[in-house]
DNA sequence: TTTAATGTTCATGA
DNA sequence: TTCATGAACATTAA
């Protein structure tokens, strides 16, 4: 489900649902969703009697500020939340729920992610900054954040595909395997090309469309090729908007040409090989 | 039966 | 150090 947009509506919708709530109870029903040194029962307890003061994101993580912790949270391929007033809480926990939280007022909170995926981890406040940090997570893809100067740099450093060096998240953060086949497609460049060959305009080309596609997917509160809703019963509206990504063999809106699709970097990628020439 | 799927991280070898 | 590749995580659906 989840790339930038996508986990930007989940955040909203979370800020709408939970932010205030205080969490009674917390059921951990597969371990390895989180991500601590500590037996599963004493991390649990941490977060009994946290009062969720309010959810932020950066690139495609959730961090969910509590009275003494911040949880962040990764959906990594397909992890969602659901809620539930009090009252509608179901008697019997879904297949794939792995964490519950329950709230003092009743309500309570799932983390639902059939593949287990995803990731969850507490940590201080104070480091969630250094958190970020160690993972190298590039800017956030805003006009103000991402620079163009920084990303030239970055990119003249290094001779792997471009498509590769825009999904490792150092770059620039947000981008996964849908919205970058889209991006590429709008700014015409090859997903093989090495990114230290782009031009200046290519670069420029590219920052632009990052930046928009990204905007006009949050506006549209995301897509997502498998059935998604986000924790407000919505379902995502970017999906019509997609030129590229999934339409293999379909014609090229621009040119005609059938849509092909290749591996670069071990992921499945759309292009046209008419828009998007691959030179040298 | 095989393959691919919205993502990240770790191991291995060049 | 850097990079490419593959595996791991785990399940579903085509």
């Amino acid at each position: 489900m989840p790339e930038l947009p996508e986990v930007e509506a989940v955040r909203k919708g979370l800020n709408q649902l939970v932010q205030g709530k205080v969490i009674q109870q917390v059921t951990v029903d597969w371990p390895n969703i989180i991500d601590t040194t500590l037996p599963i029962d004493e991390w649990s307890q941490l977060l009994q009697n946290e009062r969720i003061e309010k959810i932020e994101r950066r690139g495609k993580y959730l961090i969910i500020y509590l009275t003494h912790w911040a949880l962040i949270s990764h959906l990594r391929m397909e992890g969602k939340y659901n809620f539930y007033p009090k009252g509608q809480v179901p008697s019997q926990k879904g297949k794939h729920v792995h964490v519950r939280f329950l709230m003092t007022d009743g309500s309570q909170l799932e983390y639902d992610d059939v593949r287990k995926f995803g990731r969850m981890t507490l940590i201080d406040p104070q480091g969630v900054g250094r958190y970020f940090e160690e993972r190298k997570l590039g800017p956030e893809p805003t006009k103000e954040q991402f620079r163009l100067d920084d990303f030239a740099s970055s990119l003249k450093k290094t001779k792997r595909a471009i498509k590769t060096v825009l999904l490792d998240q150092k770059s620039v953060a947000g981008l996964g395997n849908i919205y970058v086949d889209e991006v590429l497609f709008r700014s015409k460049i090859h997903p093989e090309t090495k990114a230290d060959l782009l031009t200046l305009n290519q670069v420029e080309t590219l920052r632009e469309q990052i930046i928009q596609v990204l905007q006009e997917a949050t506006a549209k509160g995301g897509s997502t090729i498998r059935t998604y809703k986000n924790s407000l019963g919505e379902l995502g509206q970017y999906q019509k908007e997609l030129q590229i990504y999934g339409r293999t063999g379909a014609l090229c809106i621009h040119c005609q040409t059938p849509i092909e699709k290749i591996k670069v970097g071990g992921r499945g990628t759309h292009y046209c090989p008419k828009c998007q020439p691959l030179k040298a």
